[in-house]
RNA sequence: GGCGUGGUAGCUCAGUUGGUUAGAGCGUACGACUCAUAAUCGUGAGGUCGAGAGUUCAAGUCUCUCUCACGCCA
């Protein structure tokens, strides 16, 4: 039995994520997990949210709310929206958690330790109005090239040039509009990921069967310019995990915090021990996928991040776990994703545009949108979402081939012979042919699927449900009825014990649609063997029951609506 | 501006190390069936693979130039 250690990219806190976040990891993470987990293997599936930095503290100013008691409410409305996706999560952590801080200052007093972090003065603004130092791109005013009035102090977004914040004239707050500024000294903590540097290139050089994406972006940022930078890893903050040297103080970093990329990547293993508190294990229960000296050495562990992630997941926390000389577990293989597109241009939060993980579920079943965003995950390139696409998919590949497949044979038995599974007589030429057929592609699915290539996976997944209507489409049976009722009966008894088959293996892509045809089938959801085995499986004389109807249709009038509803403001 | 990723049938996308008539799903046309959620099944039409040049016996697949789109620039 294989051990799978799954980590989604974890999402930031300040809001509710839209489908294209949600494809761009959470969703494959989830369909992997479940995958191994109905193949019999022993998985581990960790998310969490990210929830300390500036854009956090300003949104819960502006819900009015201490940015704790912010973080807390907002990590319980993304947790109910997973459950609401079915994201099977084992734990879904919180960067927040004791456990994080304790680990994220372990980790900076090992690195301080081996000589990878150093301590760099710099200067920064300072509002006093605020009462804060304020991040680069919280400082507006005027640009110094263009004259644009609404320069950012990392870049200009009218003439792109980059900008320290000082360079702007007439700067403020972009918190309060306050020009009450000061540059002020300040005193940060670097990670040495330079000095790395050869060891990260060599390592990303090994993982040849990468996908291109991830070690594009790795290698650019690695020969880039002069190549790997050093990074800060702390920040003049309130939220956030207190520096520390291991448990110890850190001289002349009394009121500052980690940065949030250098604790966001460090939750994948204390939310791993927030699972182990959770559910009364001991810490060897999480370290055994973690330390590859308690047991981890067997574990695979795979990452699923957007093409954004790529950097902090190859280079930054590859150099964290490198750097600290113990032996934590390295990613085996990361799955990275392109973005998804809303009918012809970006997601957008400010601007409304696009769905959001709430609304999609108040419209529809969580099935209905698994389907359409795992049959079109932006593997190679980005996706675009458009609601007739979606409409047509849906309609075509769940209420037409599969959930009218499973209707049609369920009624039919009821009709012509009773709720139970018809004797007839044994398997012929033509069901052998579709035995063949079927097993064929079953083997293709499950390589597609281990090899995390969702969209070829989706796709195998309909032409095996394609299948079960071809067979009935030849053999006819309710043309054979009429003149041979045993053979009609055998035809029935094979297509029905396609249903249970259908829906374990449908299970990881659309898991409450398994459930339903599982439970109507009576019998549990069970990987098969192999197809002869599954067509075996529903014994003469077992009752069914003919299930609701699984997937109903999108109207036209509905779609219009849905797409009026969502096309935001602009 | 630099870098990255793409530009393949009406739409969404596959195309492995260059090698026979470039594929899938949807849509569309026609036909079959009428058990079923007016569902299903079959057949066909539809592409000078962004533009140009080059390497090669042979290029969607390699090289260069151009162009368009998107993204990143810590």
């Amino acid at each position: 039995m294989a051990r799978i250690l799954i980590t989604s990219a974890i999402p930031y806190i300040n809001g509710i994520k839209h489908l294209g976040n949600l494809v761009g990891s959470q969703l494959p993470a989830d369909l992997f997990a479940r995958y191994h987990r109905a193949r019999g293997n022993e998985v581990m599936f960790i998310c969490a949210t990210d929830e300390h930095g500036t854009p956090a503290e300003l949104a819960a100013a502006k819900a009015g709310k201490p940015v704790e008691e912010y973080c807390k409410e907002m990590h319980a409305v993304q947790s109910e929206l997973a459950d609401g996706f079915r994201l099977s999560f084992d734990h879904y952590g919180r960067s927040s958690s004791d456990r994080n801080h304790r680990l994220t200052q372990h980790f900076a007093g090992k690195l301080a330790d081996a000589g990878l972090i150093e301590e760099v003065s710099e200067t920064q603004v300072y509002s006093n109005a605020d009462g804060r130092f304020l991040p680069d791109r919280y400082i507006e005013g005027t640009c110094p090239n263009c004259g644009s009035e609404d320069a950012r102090g990392d870049q200009c977004e009218v003439c792109t040039k980059q900008l320290d914040p000082t360079d702007l004239i007439n700067p403020r707050s972009a918190i309060s509009g306050s020009t009450d500024l000061e540059v002020r000294d300040t005193k940060h903590l670097y990670l040495r990921q330079s000095t790395l540097k050869d060891k990260l290139d060599a390592w990303i050089s090994s993982k040849t069967d990468w996908p291109i994406l991830t070690t594009s972006i790795a290698k650019k940022w690695l020969h880039d310019g002069e190549g790997l930078r050093d990074r800060g890893i702390t920040r003049d903050l309130d939220w956030g995990i207190p520096v520390k040297r291991g448990t110890e103080n850190w001289p002349g970093m009394e009121g500052k915090v980690f940065y949030v990329w250098f604790d966001a990547p460090i939750e994948y293993i204390a939310a791993t021990a927030e699972w182990a508190d959770a559910n009364g294990k001991v810490d060897a229960d999480w370290e055994r996928w973690w330390r590859t000296d308690k047991g981890a050495d067997d574990v695979t562990y795979v990452q699923f991040m957007g093409k954004d992630n790529v950097p902090f997941h190859t280079l930054s926390f590859p150099a964290t776990i490198m750097g600290s000389d113990e032996p934590w577990k390295l990613v085996d293989y990361i799955k990275s994703f392109n973005y998804l597109n809303y009918d012809g241009g970006q997601f957008s939060t400010s601007k409304g545009r696009g769905v959001f993980m709430d609304q999609a579920l108040a419209i529809l079943p969580s099935d209905y949108w698994r389907w359409w965003l795992l049959s079109h995950t932006p593997e190679s390139s980005d996706s675009e979402f458009t609601w007739d696409d979606f409409q047509a998919c849906v309609n075509s590949d769940l209420a037409n081939v599969l959930g009218n497949f499973v209707s049609r044979v369920t009624k039919f038995c009821r009709s012509k012979f009773s709720e139970e599974i018809p004797a007839g007589n044994d398997y012929g030429p033509a069901e052998q042919a579709v035995i063949d057929a079927l097993q064929t592609r079953l083997t293709a699915y499950e390589t597609y699927m281990a090899d995390m290539e969702i969209r070829k996976a989706a796709s195998e997944l309909r032409a095996i449900w394609s299948l079960g209507n071809e067979y009935l489409q030849e053999v006819a049976p309710w043309s054979v009825f009429k003149t041979d009722e045993a053979a009609a009966a055998t035809q029935i008894r094979f297509a029905l014990n396609l249903v249970p088959f259908y829906a374990a293996l449908s299970e990881p892509f659309i898991p409450d649609a398994a459930d339903a045809l599982s439970d109507a089938m009576n019998t549990p959801l069970a990987w098969p063997e192999n197809v002869a085995a599954a067509v075996n499986l529903l014994p003469v004389g077992h009752a069914f029951s003919v299930p609701e109807i699984t997937f109903a249709k999108i109207t036209d009038d509905a779609r219009d609506e849905m797409q009026a509803k969502f096309a935001g403001d602009s």
